[in-house]
DNA sequence: TCTGGGGTCCTAGGACCC
DNA sequence: TCTGGGGTCCTAGGACCC
């Protein structure tokens, strides 16, 4: 037996967490740049506000006072979502972490608990009042079934927030009533071409013939069709797999039309995207960077290209994947176009302890690479931004609008300042 | 005027091997 | 006139997730 425990418009519920009057009140974050809305209360629901619209779309709320705004804090996002998670492990033994705001739990060592709903309720409660963020419990065979229960539990106020849909006859009753589009694995593309033979609820999908969906759609439709019958395809992975991408793009404050800002903002992306790669304890050995033009725009010359180089030897430092990226972007850069977005994607990761060397290549492993980077790293831990390179830039006026951002609650950084004292 | 960021998995087709 | 069978690896693109 699976959960799936999922919170509650989980950014917002953040954002109010720290702002008790806010309760009762719409309130949206939005992306970075302040560019769609990404997370809504029920009230801002209420209002008519639509997952991922742009915001400019629904200012007229904002405006008129009807709506609270916060720009996305990921800091703040982050640390509560490991207090979420950590107080699911002392609840139960196997605990999959799926997403910043949600979690698998295998409940197969649990065979002691009498009632699995009353386990659901017991987790709400601690939840809610350990950290404060709302939650809701969907239980079933499989995790397919279990994300269709969480979707129940909080879709039907009556059920407190917890289905079990092992209960004889829930899950017959709930597949009848739920759109195919809600089953998770089914996107936009394949629900229009479900809709066209025929296929409308849950119930029609787990009905089909699984062969010919396997043949006509996909094997990953085919799995989810056995899922919704009771069948287990998708395993438990309590040990989240290493990367094996890692992407670091944003899109610019205003549109960028020259040459240098770029430069600034690659070398930015290269070096963060190194950052991760050195949290992952990973080596790369393939950079790849891309930048566009908006594709939204009607009006415009669009333009997007990307670059890719194949390092002949792994690394993980700052300077190299940097000066790869750089010379990627001299590559594809063009004149006379406005830029929107850039980003750097480091590919072939590799463990840093047990990585394929080149024959012919000088190891770019050096004790000496290494050690810089670790120092780096120490360093930039302790103080935000404490050591950067020089062609990151200083202002960096292209760097992200996060103009209704909330304070820093439950994290701290020691500014560069102390570092000067 | 104004539209995010970071991922995974699967498939088809090309190039290649014996 | 007529040209096999069985594979692997890589890449780009699509679909999906949160």
């Amino acid at each position: 037996m699976y959960a799936l425990v999922d919170c509650n418009s989980f950014y917002a519920s953040c954002e109010r967490l720290f702002r008790p009057e806010l309760k009762d009140k719409a309130v949206v974050v939005l992306s970075n740049n302040d560019g769609c809305v990404v997370a809504r209360s029920a009230e801002a629901k209420a209002l008519g506000i639509k997952m991922a619209v742009p915001f400019f779309e629904v200012r007229e709320f904002y405006e008129r006072g009807q709506l609270q705004v916060f720009s996305s804090n990921y800091a703040l996002y982050g640390d509560l979502s490991a207090r979420v998670m950590t107080t699911l492990e002392e609840l139960v033994p196997e605990v999959e972490v799926y997403s910043i705001d949600e979690a698998f739990l295998g409940l197969s060592g649990m065979r002691t608990e009498p009632d699995l709903t009353e386990l659901g309720h017991k987790i709400i409660k601690r939840i809610n009042h350990w950290i404060g963020i709302p939650v809701g419990v969907g239980i079933a065979e499989t995790k397919t079934l279990a994300k269709l229960a969480n979707y129940a539990a909080k879709h039907y106020p009556q059920t407190q927030g917890v289905v079990d849909l092992s209960k004889p006859g829930w899950r017959e009753r709930l597949l009848k009533k739920t759109d195919v589009s809600e089953v998770w694995g089914v996107g936009r593309r394949t629900v229009e071409k479900l809709r066209a033979e025929d296929i409308y609820t849950a119930a029609d999908l787990a009905r089909a013939d699984a062969e010919t969906m396997r043949r006509r759609y996909s094997v990953v439709l085919e799995r989810t069709i056995l899922e919704l019958r009771g069948i287990p395809c998708i395993g438990f992975d309590e040990q989240p797999n290493p990367k094996q991408q890692i992407l670091c793009s944003r899109t610019f404050s205003h549109r960028l039309t020259c040459l240098q800002p770029m430069q600034e903002a690659i070398r930015e992306y290269a070096v963060r995207a190194a950052e991760k790669l050195r949290e992952e304890k990973r080596l790369t050995s393939s950079v790849s960077i891309y930048i566009r033009t908006n594709p939204n725009a009607k009006f415009e010359m669009k333009y997007a290209n990307g670059a890719t180089y194949p390092l002949p030897s792994p690394t993980n430092d700052s300077r190299v994947i940097m000066k790869i990226a750089l010379r990627l972007l001299q590559g594809i850069y063009r004149d006379g176009y406005r830029y929107m977005k850039a980003g750097v994607i480091l590919n072939a990761l590799q463990p840093e302890d047990n990585y394929q060397a080149d024959l012919f290549n000088p190891d770019l492993c050096t004790t000496k690479s290494l050690q810089l980077m670790k120092t780096l790293d120490q360093v930039n831990q302790r103080f935000h931004r404490g050591l950067s390179f020089a062609g990151q830039g200083q202002k960096q006026d292209w760097a992200m609008q996060r103009q209704h951002l909330s304070p820093r609650y439950t994290t701290s950084w020691r500014e560069l300042k102390v570092v000067r004292a």
